[in-house]
DNA sequence: CTAGTTGCAAAGAGTTTGCATGGCG
DNA sequence: CGCCATGCAAACTCTTTGCAACTAG
């Protein structure tokens, strides 16, 4: 489960990379700053710049995407690389902040749509969709 | 679907927000950090400041988008409310940069589906899909 | 006239980098 | 062992803020 597919630069997996991707593992679909991940990761004794190092990686290596959340004027990353997150189209609540995957059908449909229809060829990875989600609506 | 856009906060119309304002009526879609704009501004004697805290009244108004663009690490921002932008979903391409509008059958149809199947309602203001282009992909 | 806005400079925040040391393979 | 990655701190860049002066209405 812990298994990627893409081609990893990184050439030593240290056991900082190591326990940084199992805690960005434990929280797909979550955006996080920097801070927030190296807060997270304290106790287990990982410098700032390390955590900054291997999200670059991350990033290089499609695994991970970088956005600025609206409103706020932070820089987060939300991985993309769990199983449950691969290839998904993700819908991200802009009251409550949490994201969801929007259903394989609509997916499909949209995509298909907009390169029938613009030529547009939609990157699922860069790709997120904002709104607000059912529960937040009511 | 008339003028949500002329509730400003701010009360003044000051020379400085007179010519922010215009010159980004006329880079509609451009995605452009803040320095860019106050670079190109710089023979009319607007100060940095003044550049970041008009655009983030017209962020707060609606009017404009911050996004962190793919691969670079630089914020950028986005003006919407020129005319051919209201109420449009947009399409950025990761190759060449620019943006289009989706056809608005296609994007009548994905926010449709995306309120039936995910309960989901897709905000077009905060919303940019990635991408390629018709012409990058030849 | 009065409150909002600007400029400037200084303060803050977030991110990157150089270099010596440490650790993966 | 060799080379990559880490830690730490300094260097940077971007953005925000305090305050006196200025100006739109």
């Amino acid at each position: 489960m812990l298994k990627s597919q893409s081609q990893s630069k990184s050439k030593y997996l240290t056991r900082q990379r190591k326990i940084l991707i199992s805690y960005l593992d434990n929280h797909p679909d979550e955006a996080l700053t920097a801070r927030e991940i190296a807060d997270a990761l304290q106790s287990e004794n990982i410098s700032l710049s390390a955590v900054y190092r291997n999200l670059s990686e991350l990033e290089e290596e499609g695994k991970l995407r970088r956005q600025s959340s609206a409103g706020n004027r932070k820089i987060k990353f939300q991985y993309l690389d769990a199983a449950a997150c691969r290839d998904k189209l993700h819908l991200t609540c802009t009251r409550c902040g949490r994201t969801f995957h929007m259903n394989n059908e609509t997916a499909r449909s949209l995509i298909h749509a907009a390169e029938e229809a613009d030529g547009f060829e939609i990157d699922k990875s860069e790709t997120v969709l904002y709104g607000v989600c059912d529960s937040c609506r009511k």
